[in-house]
Order: C-alpha cells, then sequence, then structure tokens
RNA sequence: GGCGCGGUACCCAAGUGGUAAGGGAGAGGUCUGCAAAACCUUUAUGCGUCGGUUCGAUUCCGACCCGCGCCUCCA
C-alpha cells in the first residue's frame, strides 16, 4: 500500500517512489521574510509538514530543504524605508516565521539562505551563458532565453511555440530578447543592495535561487519540489527550465502544489480585513493547537475556507482528543485483552495509513481516528476496556499525532510568548481579554492546582459540597478545568 | 479571453456507478449531590440547476448558473 501523491507535472496522482530506496530528497519553496507570515503561508507549511511526516511514518530518511528569501524588491525596498540594512531587516523576519512555525508544530527544515549563495549563483548564470541558454542585457542585468528550451511550459501546461522561433518583442523597459525570457541575474540600481562576482554586480533573480540551492542540497536530480499553487508559474517552470537546460537531466520528479485558503469565503486580503497573521490570532484567543488542526484538517489539493467558526470547532475536536487520551492514561482498568478493542486499534491505524496514503487525506485520517474513540469511550462506559487494551489505544492516538501534532498540550507557554512580544512591541491594545485569561490558567502552578484539589477531596469526603463547589468554582475562574470521576477527580487547563 | 479547481445537511468537510465518512452546533435521553466528561438517539429519499447515458448517478457526459485559482508580485 505505497503512498500516492498527485504530480502536478503528470497532472494525475502517481505512486510515490524516491530515486534512491530509503531517502527522500525534498525542497520546498520557503518565505520571504518581509512581514510576519500570514495563515495562508502557514496552510502551505503546514501541508509540507504532513508530507513530511507522513514519510518519516512511512520509513523513509527525508533530507528537508527549505530556502529563506532574504533578498527581494520588497525586503530591498522596506529595510530602506525603515532605515536599516537588508540584513538586519530580514533577520528580525526570520526570526518570527521560525519561531511561528514552531508554534504549530511544524518541524525545521535544513534552512538554507539566498543571500550565503550569491557566489553559487553567479557561477550558474556563468555556465548558462557559456552554454548560450542565458544573454547579459546592456545594464548588466542576465536573461534566460526561453526559445532555447523547447520543453518549457510543461509544468503549467501552457504553449509557448509561438515564442520559440526567437520572434523579437518590444518590451518597454527592459532590452530583452523576447517578452517571456525572464531575469537570472538583476543589475544594481542606485542604493540597492548587491554583490560582486564574476559576471558583474548586481543581485539575483528569485528563480535562480531556489534551482541553484536546491540543487546544491540535494543533487541535479531530486525526488520532490513543494510550494505554494501560485509558484506552479511562473517560478517552477522557471527552475525546470534554468535547472534542466544546465544539467540536462530531469530535476525534481514530483511536484507537490498546496491549494490557497479562503477566510471567511473570500480571498484572504489586507483590504478586505481578513487578513490575518498567525500572532494576529492568537492575540484573539486562539490556541496554536486550534489553528494547526483547522489547517491540516481539509486536504491540501482542497480550497480550505478558514473561518473562525472552524477555529472554535478545531479547539473543541482537539479537546475531545485530548480527553480521550487523559481517560485512558488515567483510568483503572480490569486485567486482560479485549479482542474487540485489539482489532479496533489495529484497524484503525491501517485506516489511517490507507488515508494518508491516499494523496495525503487528512479529513479521512481524522475520521478513523474519532470513530475509534467514539467506539472505544463507548466501551469505556460498559467496562468493556482491559488493561491490555490500552497500550495498543494509545499507540493508535500516537501514531495519529505523528502526523497532526495537536495532542500535547504546549498551547498556554506559546501563548503566553506571544502575548509577551506584544507587550514589547507596544500592541498592548490588540491583547484581547481571551488570550490573557488562557495565560492566566498557566500561572496557576500544578502544585498550587494539586493542594486545591486535596482541599476538595477532603471536603468531599465529609460530603461538604458547599466547599467543594466554591473551590471547584475558583479554578474554574482560573482557567482549569475540574472533573469528578468514579476514578476520582482530575484536571486540566481550559 | 486561455488553462484549471470546486459547488454535499445549520456550519466545516470526506466519499462513491447501487442508494451519503467524520467533526462542530441543535434537540431528547443515560450517568451524576450538582457540574464536567462520556455514551445513546435524532438532524440531507438528498449531494448547484436542467438534460443525457445506464437496470440504476450525488458519482460518467453535455449545457447553464454560482464561487475560486493561475495566466503579473503573491503560500
Amino acid at each position: 500500500m505505497p503512498l500516492r501523491l498527485y504530480n502536478s507535472m503528470s497532472s494525475q496522482v502517481d505512486e510515490f517512489r524516491p530515486l534512491s530506496d530509503n531517502e527522500v530528497r525534498m525542497y520546498a519553496c520557503g518565505p520571504t521574510v518581509y512581514d510576519y507570515g500570514h495563515i495562508g503561508n502557514f496552510r502551505t507549511f503546514v501541508a509540507v509538514d504532513i508530507l513530511r511526516r507522513v514519510l518519516v511514518q512511512s520509513g523513509y530518511k527525508v533530507r528537508h530543504v527549505m530556502n529563506i528569501t532574504d533578498v527581494d524588491d520588497k525586503i530591498i525596498r522596506n529595510a530602506a524605508r525603515d532605515g536599516v540594512t537588508v540584513q538586519q531587516y530580514t533577520a528580525k523576519y526570520e526570526k518570527t516565521f521560525l519561531e511561528d512555525a514552531a508554534m504549530i508544530n511544524i518541524e525545521e527544515p535544513i534552512l538554507v539562505r539566498a543571500t550565503e549563495h550569491i557566489q553559487e549563483m553567479s557561477e550558474f548564470v556563468r555556465r548558462l551563458v557559456e552554454k548560450g541558454i542565458a544573454y547579459r542585457a546592456e545594464d548588466g542585468s542576465y536573461y534566460f532565453r526561453i526559445a532555447k528550451f523547447p520543453q518549457y511550459g510543461k509544468l503549467s501546461k501552457k504553449d509557448f511555440s509561438g515564442m520559440l522561433d526567437g520572434a523579437r518583442v518590444d518590451v518597454d523597459d527592459y532590452d530583452k530578447d523576447s517578452a517571456r525570457d525572464f531575469a537570472l541575474w538583476k543589475a544594481p540600481k542606485p542604493g540597492e543592495a548587491s554583490w560582486e562576482t564574476p559576471i558583474g554586480r548586481g543581485r539575483p533573480g528569485w528563480h535562480l535561487e531556489c534551482s541553484v540551492m536546491s540543487m546544491e542540497e540535494l543533487g541535479e536530480s531530486f525526488d520532490l519540489h513543494a510550494g505554494g499553487e501560485d509558484l506552479l508559474f511562473p517560478h517552477h517552470e522557471n527552475e525546470i527550465a534554468q535547472s534542466e537546460s544546465l544539467t540536462g537531466k530531469p530535476f525534481a520528479h514530483f511536484w507537490f502544489h498546496a491549494r490557497f485558503l479562503l477566510v471567511e469565503g473570500e480571498k484572504m486580503s489586507k483590504s478586505l480585513g481578513n487578513y490575518f497573521t498567525l500572532r494576529d490570532l492568537v492575540l484573539k484567543g486562539h490556541k496554536p493547537s486550534s489553528i494547526r488542526y483547522l489547517l491540516a484538517s481539509v486536504p491540501y489539493r482542497n480550497q480550505l475556507n478558514f473561518t473562525f467558526d472552524g477555529l472554535k470547532q478545531a479547539a473543541v475536536s482537539v479537546e475531545r482528543l485530548r480527553n480521550f487520551r487523559l481517560r485512558l492514561s488515567s483510568g483503572n482498568f480490569p486485567a486482560g485483552a479485549n479482542p474487540d478493542m485489539q482489532r479496533l486499534a489495529s484497524e484503525t491505524t491501517d485506516r489511517m495509513r490507507e488515508a494518508l496514503n491516499d494523496d495525503l487525506n487528512t479529513a479521512q485520517a481524522q475520521a478513523a481516528i474519532f470513530e475509534m474513540v467514539r467506539q472505544a469511550n463507548a466501551a469505556f462506559d460498559t467496562g468493556a476496556i482491559r488493561k491490555d487494551d490500552v497500550a495498543p489505544l494509545l499507540a493508535a492516538l500516537a501514531k495519529f499525532d505523528e502526523i497532526f501534532a495537536v495532542l500535547d498540550d504546549d498551547d498556554v507557554p506559546k501563548m503566553k510568548r506571544v502575548l509577551d512580544w506584544a507587550r514589547a512591541e507596544g500592541r498592548e491594545k490588540d491583547i484581547s481579554a481571551a488570550l490573557r485569561e488562557a495565560v492566566q490558567a498557566g500561572e496557576l502552578s500544578d502544585s498550587a492546582i494539586e493542594s486545591k484539589i486535596a482541599e476538595m477531596k477532603a471536603a468531599r469526603a465529609s460530603r461538604d459540597f458547599k466547599t467543594s463547589d466554591r473551590i471547584r468554582a475558583e479554578l474554574t475562574d482560573a482557567g482549569i478545568l475540574v472533573e469528578i470521576t468514579k476514578d476520582g477527580i482530575r484536571w486540566r487547563r481550559k
């Protein structure tokens, strides 16, 4: 039951087999670090993270490389606006991007930065010029001549045959030979960041970065290249053109594209007022685990409608799973094993595996785990779960969480970091009451809570429900949920 | 205009040529000193509209309506 993935190159779901036996070499286009990351960015990165985790769970060794684009027009412009160097400017946003990714449990790939590979990029251009594929314009910029790459358009399924005869098209701004020829290297403009290289002074074009860094880290041919759906054309098309015309070998074998999300049914945009960074959502009091769960719950090739209602629903779903785990791990069970539960656990594991192998169908994997939770809870209520059933059920849950990564409750410390950040940035007014409350629940130490619980137990022993209820209410106000069960009193942070 | 994706219950959202996963929300119930948690029952003869193919279509084909994407910086 091998992994099957949609390949944008073949336009169909194909069986995924890496070029070498056990290792998968994948490259993902990362962020341009000019601002805080928004939830659309993170939809894509969560999708790639899930792919990576599925590959690891399948037993592959994964070499996952992601670039940080730390020089481009926007960065240069914003840095100038703020009166800082490009390096100072990008350092801040690279850091915040990585913090945000970690906040929603995205495992960190091997990072490569454009500005650390300038010489290699110039060398790449030089070799393309030598082959007659690239040419230098009068201003010192270099362009790729797409007429030299007849397969141009094979990824995006566009027909450029009309341009392959080298027909000259007049373009106002540049002295390109053809309108479609794209920039490999940009000559410096006054005041812009630029580097001295053997091909002249300037800076790399965006497409060039990814070709150079991916091949350097992964070889001339590698397994999979990922990115947002918008990158399919021209970015990835151009990467293919540059790379394959230079090496004469196939570049990436699989092309993985994540679809854009909608926010409240509309395209996310600043003008519509539905543009949210990850931090905006946490400031509103939403948990990182809710955000990750929602982003992961719709298969990556479908449009995901991101809504605040959905975010609340995601929070409840995560709670339900966490509750189930707590129930299993804290309950008392009679000795022995129940074959039904053993079977339930293994069938669920299989169903999740099948769902994920089917082009990462996360929705079906979730359906499988909830089916197990419901049945196991029902068995729990009738006392049908035995001691030896607990481990396999927890193992199935752990398999689920190896992919979804939402069960461990570290939301509060993460939210506290965002709160501290907002204060440090002078954004006090953006901190919601919900966030303050959530963080407050984390201020009460475990031992302080335990002593309150002990008081409750003592009061209940003498049937002093009034005192017990008062303490419970206090804890509830402090954001601690207290549950009285037949196995004793259980608590957790909301 | 060219190319592509989608329209499934109150909301989110899978899926299939043979009669609709899962989650949330709502209603009723069980349990409970009360809560909480959990479980049970219940909520689409119906899957954008209209035709066609078929023994049979939500699933295939066609037209139309609506939403969205790429074609230019964009995850």
